[in-house]
DNA sequence: CATGAATGAGGTTTCATTCAT
DNA sequence: CATGAATGAAACCTCATTCAT
């Protein structure tokens, strides 16, 4: 049921897909449905609560750390780190591209509910954290904000994807490396990063708006 | 019309907003529409036309040279190329949010005929021969597909836009300016470039470009 | 089961209130209501044969008539047994609102089954036979059908009720008093009562009728 | 419109009457209602205005008085008064029938609307004028509150003509003139009336609750 | 026995579109 | 030309009822 409403209103979006529609996919009848849903309007705000939750399943273990951080090159430790979630969410885009797309709908405001909304910055909140993190570690530079980071981040990702869709481009892992690398020379700080012990004293004091390096 | 349509289009979806409702906006009556336009599929088709040539216009005179870009470094002639692009959107955008908010609309597809789907690809092909211009050239790189730069920069701009949109992003100049300075650090070349006069060496420490594989 | 459907039937009415808000405000499963009764149908008809069986027993006991009639002046007895009926109907308005709410309903008609509108001529019955016997004895005015006495008298009560319901009066025992006796004076016969014995012999002069305005 | 959806209303009540019986009733399609009504509940609303004002119309000249009336004994007059009430109200349910039996049906209340229920007090409103007037000069009794009066007439003749739908009753002028005058019995005072000059000073100081004959 | 799940029919309302005027 | 009136189809949703469990 979710998962073909899912796929319904990712293909048309909510007002193009029709009750009828989904019920006929769904090979159940309208009283079946609103039993389940007050409403359409419900029913797109389940479905929705779901695809955010599992787009957050899918960023959940960005922060795990292999064993072998510790002993490798901070710069590397991060990129990779950045790596990690760059993979993740184009991982999800290929794995659940449905569910990408529906995410990706412009403007679901006008029917979500608040449970929906507040889900919404939930899953955007830990990625926030991290890139703010590696901001106040040096490794991403600080004239960026980290909102431009993640608009641009997550932009870029639905660009792609979207124009891979309308074929203006055929995505595979090779173009989604390049796009991220780019943003990687575009996020990363160009400053040598002190190692773990000496960080803390060097950094402090960081202006944290852009141009510090002007 | 096609402005009062446009807006009603940007503000709820094609198949979010009814004829009557533009016919309201519009105060017409719904016969007034129909002389105009066979069907709501013509109309919206005809919106978009008229939007796309408008983002085509706002892109078209980017190629234009100033007269002192011959005297300058390369590098700088092509780094204000990009920002001359970057601006040209970004100016679109702010100064046409209903225009470009309605042509970042997920999947126009569905109900695009052909002329619309035509327009979308010439609005996009300068663009694209800038790049790959700028790519022969050496001052993009060339690890990087133009299909890839272009996805990746309008879908940042699109990002940024929406998140600004959303609230989570109070959008200004200085923020455009971060996300293009991120987007031109990712695209551009780090090696100095060739050009028909001088070759310049001057640039060091490129650094955190692709470590990752040491 | 029976209250809460009579309940809800008397709130908004046989077609005004659906199954659904039944089972709800009953708190039991549909299959629960369908083993009892076959139909919305039958429910309602089970309903009203119950409530038209409780205003029955509400009159029943009008009859009665104390020991000490006998002894008393022939007007003072029918006089009284005028107030016991009136009385009788208005307690029960009083003391099963709701009930008689649900009786006053205009049309049950087109969907009552043949044992309900055989019950509701029941109730009526020993009413109109009260009446006819008062008149008989020369209590009641001849020169008032029984028919419209009776159809007087309730509409008069159904009439209170509803002006009280809507806000239009404050029935209390006192305005219900009021109406009592303004209808007893419109229905009582005007002359002397002979006794039984010499009753027949007086009742010349029906005189009064439709001869008001000379 | 209007006349058929008071029929089917009057016939079956506001639920249990289906917009598409009155389309078929109308010979009108649904969006030629609707444009009309923006709802059902509108639609109702309208069709109770009308006939209220219908109703009120009705009433509206029983004010008028006969030039002879000054001439004529002042009971008498007030009777005829009362008379001319009760024949308007009479004659309005013998000749729109329809019109009368919407209006007798039980609860319009929980649909209908501001201006309706104003509309519903409005109509009311001369003939407790008239009464309060007639009780003022000593026609009708002061131990019967005008409420009840007015509660108590039109409940008995909604009374009467539902009972003569319902068969139990054959209503025709007779039985309308005997309801009347039992009723006129009923309210009329039966102290001597004090001629227009002396009136006033004998009437002062009259308690104004019942039983002022005991 | 009692229930939760199911359903076809039908409820009110809106839509995109047409056409006489 | 421009409009108000009209319409069939379809939208979302609820109803009275049934049935496997």
């Amino acid at each position: 049921m979710h998962a073909v409403a899912l796929e319904a209103f990712a293909e048309r979006g909510y007002h193009g897909t029709s009750v009828p529609q989904i019920l006929e996919a769904a090979g159940v009848s309208a009283s079946s449905l609103y039993r389940l849903f007050p409403s359409k309007e419900a029913l797109v705000n389940a479905v929705f609560l779901e695809a955010k939750t599992r787009l957050g399943h899918a960023l959940a273990e960005v922060e795990g750390h292999d064993a072998a951080d510790a002993d490798r090159d901070p710069a590397s430790v991060a990129h990779a780190r950045f790596v990690r979630i760059w993979d993740r969410l184009a991982r999800f885009a290929a794995e659940e591209p449905v569910t990408f797309r529906f995410l990706e709908l412009q403007d679901h405001t006008p029917y979500l509910d608040g449970p929906s909304r507040t889900k919404e910055l939930s899953v955007l909140a830990p990625l926030a954290l991290t890139c703010m993190d590696l901001q106040r570690r040096g490794v991403l530079r600080t004239d960026v904000g980290v909102d431009v980071m993640l608009a641009t981040l997550w932009g870029a990702l639905v660009g792609l994807v979207k124009a891979s869709r309308l074929g203006y481009l055929a995505l595979d892992a090779d173009k989604l490396a390049e796009a991220r690398e780019a943003l990687w020379r575009g996020f990363a700080s160009t400053e040598p990063i002190a190692d773990a012990r000496t960080r803390r004293a060097t950094r402090t004091n960081e202006g944290t708006k852009r141009r510090t390096e002007r």
